[in-house]
DNA sequence: TGGCGGAGTTGACATGAATCAAGTTTCACA
DNA sequence: TGTGAAACTTGATTCATGTCAACTCCGCCA
């Protein structure tokens, strides 16, 4: 990895506090690479090797079973994935692909089991980061399990919205089949939603999309922070 | 907290490791109690003043929005919960409350916090536990959404087989209805979906259930280390 | 011992969402 | 600027599950 990358990994919260000498002892065994949209890069079932992390574009985490498949989690800069497996020493529970072009750091898991168990910084570090990471997927699941497609839509749409600082107009970062999975439903139901929410004052054309009245939406999608507030 | 328990609690994964004054410390603040069946812990939303840990019994955690519950995991022993939101000092993001008659640890979250900076052996216990309970969601995620509900109720029984020692036939530990919660399908599904597994060889007559040929069940379960195996 | 009540079952029906099969629009590129 | 492929939309149908209501079974105890 050229050390012009060390200080954007370095950024990270979960390097930022460590001992300089284990960062260095990380950063030499591992590299970063760009990788276009839809790349697999990493499959269930195989041994961690690589503790990656998401430096810049959008990764999906995703499951099978019997033939099928479901999308898990989405994960967005600037955080790590698969620590758990890494480690635990375990084989990865779910396999990843890049929505987007997207910028990845690859950490060989060895060394991060290594300095794990000498640096104490790195640890504590850890501990944070997993309890979000474990706190990012229950809030998935709750948004999954207790809403209908068209209330994941609306809230998605809030979301996004947001993230967007809040104008009336924004564009969805996803092309619309790529949204479907993420909302874990399927691009047909995705068409009949967002025809569904016309009546909420939801505008789309494209990737586009106006929210006429935000409260009105908010009546039907209800948000609350314990699902939708990434900070939580 | 009786010195008789700080046996049974020091012998858990997370506090076996740590220093000797620390886990005094903890103990001093925490206490264990026993509930009754269908008692509600903690209560989503809250902010996070005990860590729980399950000695014996079995909790269940579910999450509620809208007017609609859910279960999302079933904590068996010997295991904590919510250590996410105890050591980020955040809102719970799911309610609990016991399935069984449960002994139960309440320790300070507080207390955890500040020995949690101060203990290098008990930060790298609870990474192992965090990581634990991550994999255990995602796995519970997975069973839910990539399997139907015959499907998930064949792959419990197997589960529950081994558990039990593996012999062809062995009691359910949950009344029906608790059981058809815990698998997220309704009661009437779940009769319904036993009535289904008879033609694989399953028998079941209250809370006793015959497995006349495993291979057979198993055909239908296609069990997944990646799903059922609670060790991975 | 009769009858009350709760768990469990069963059948009829409603609903949400996936699937299938046409269409239609969009857009890159010749 | 035309054309083909891919993305998107739409309608019809199917499937899994939930819901509602009736009914059985069984234990408990007045």
């Amino acid at each position: 990895m050229p050390d012009s990358h060390y200080t954007d990994v370095r950024a990270l919260h979960l390097f930022e506090a460590m001992d300089a000498g284990s960062f260095e002892t990380l950063m030499r065994g591992s590299y970063v690479q760009n990788f276009p949209p839809q790349i697999e890069l990493i499959t269930e079932g195989e041994p961690s090797d690589f503790l990656h992390v998401v430096l810049s574009g959008a990764v999906d985490l995703f499951a099978s079973w019997n033939g099928r498949e479901t999308s898990m989690a989405t994960v967005r800069p600037i955080s790590t994935f698969i620590l758990a497996a890494t480690i635990k020493d375990a084989p990865y529970l779910m396999s990843a692909r890049t929505l987007e072009k997207s910028r990845i750091a690859l950490i060989p898991s060895q060394d991060v089991r290594a300095v794990f168990d000498t640096d104490n910084a790195f640890a504590r570090a850890m501990v944070t980061e997993l309890a979000h990471c474990y706190r990012s997927v229950v809030k998935a699941q709750k948004d999954l399990k207790l809403r209908s497609s068209l209330e994941r839509l609306a809230n998605y749409l809030l979301r996004q919205q947001a993230r967007a600082g809040g104008a009336a107009d924004f564009a969805l970062n996803f092309e619309k089949r790529r949204l479907a999975a993420v909302l874990g439903m399927s691009p047909e139901n995705l068409s009949r939603a967002f025809k569904g929410l016309k009546a909420y004052g939801v505008q789309v054309d494209g990737t586009q999309v106006t929210i006429r009245d935000p409260e009105d939406l908010a009546r039907l999608a209800k948000p609350s922070p314990l699902i939708d507030d990434p900070t939580l």
